[in-house]
DNA sequence: TCAAACTATACTAAATTTATAGAATTTATA
DNA sequence: TATAAATTCTATAAATTTAGTATAGTTTGA
């Protein structure tokens, strides 16, 4: 499941993708027309920031604005960014690959297999859908 | 992700499938050979009683063992189980629906569609990965 | 009757999630 | 240059979930 901070990220790129070209949006305009609480989206939107999914102008009129194609930012992107990896298991993720904790021979592990089948096949799923596939629709 | 209590239980299933027909394993048997803290797994076995998917005897020499073919558990049997919904958030959600909390309008909701095409690719594929499946590699 | 095993319920500590609060900084413009 | 409006930053708090432990009870075979 998502948490609620990546939802509230995918609502709020939504939002921005839905506004005119060159519109900047105020954290109080996304906040209401989406649904997402202020204080808790000025953090997500500066995360969002951060991973060069938007861009922002401080001060008076400033906002936010879509840095990236709505056309490239896809669902696995923000799952990675928020909720962190992909896979079932962090050993059988690509980006946050970890060993398990209780991992005797990971050559020799039964589940890994299948997870990484399961990662391939979940993260084809999820890179074909992007802001944009969401808005058309 | 995975929780431990998924993990452990798809781990103490692996174990279960591959002891002999007929063979009872015992709770510290499983623990030991999994690698599973013993008291948690006690836990898992029981709920995977409750469930259906092993079947257990009491008293001495008593212990555990599979009910279902292990043909016939699946990887999306299991996350259901004990991690719950397969779908990203409960609104796409076949088994575990719930409508989100911030929800204005289902109907018109972007994301909706999106994850209803994801939990459909995913459950497909978890449904794909059987005990019996991961045994084979 | 005893030991060995499952069963049931309650509890706890740590981590994570979901926010909120408040102060600092930046910018446009009157 | 003062002010208002906005982002930015850091700290904190409440609630929930996770992971695991503790304890007592019940069942069964020998």
């Amino acid at each position: 499941m998502l948490s609620h901070k990546t939802k509230y990220a995918l609502k709020a790129l939504l939002y921005l993708a839905q506004q005119d070209e060159n519109h900047i949006s105020r954290t109080i305009e996304i906040a209401e027309g989406a649904s997402i609480p202020k204080k808790f989206l000025e953090q997500i939107l500066l995360d969002l920031k951060r991973g060069h999914f938007v861009g922002s102008k401080q001060g008076k009129y400033g906002g936010y604005y879509l840095l990236k194609d709505k056309e490239n930012i896809t669902l696995a992107d923000i799952h990675r960014l928020f909720d962190g990896a992909i896979a079932l298991l962090p050993c059988a993720s690509l980006n946050f690959y970890e060993r398990c904790s209780d991992c005797v021979s990971e050559s020799e592990c039964a589940l890994r297999h299948g997870l990484i089948t399961i990662r391939e096949e979940t993260l084809k799923a999820m890179q074909g859908i992007t802001i944009a596939s969401l808005v058309k629709k």
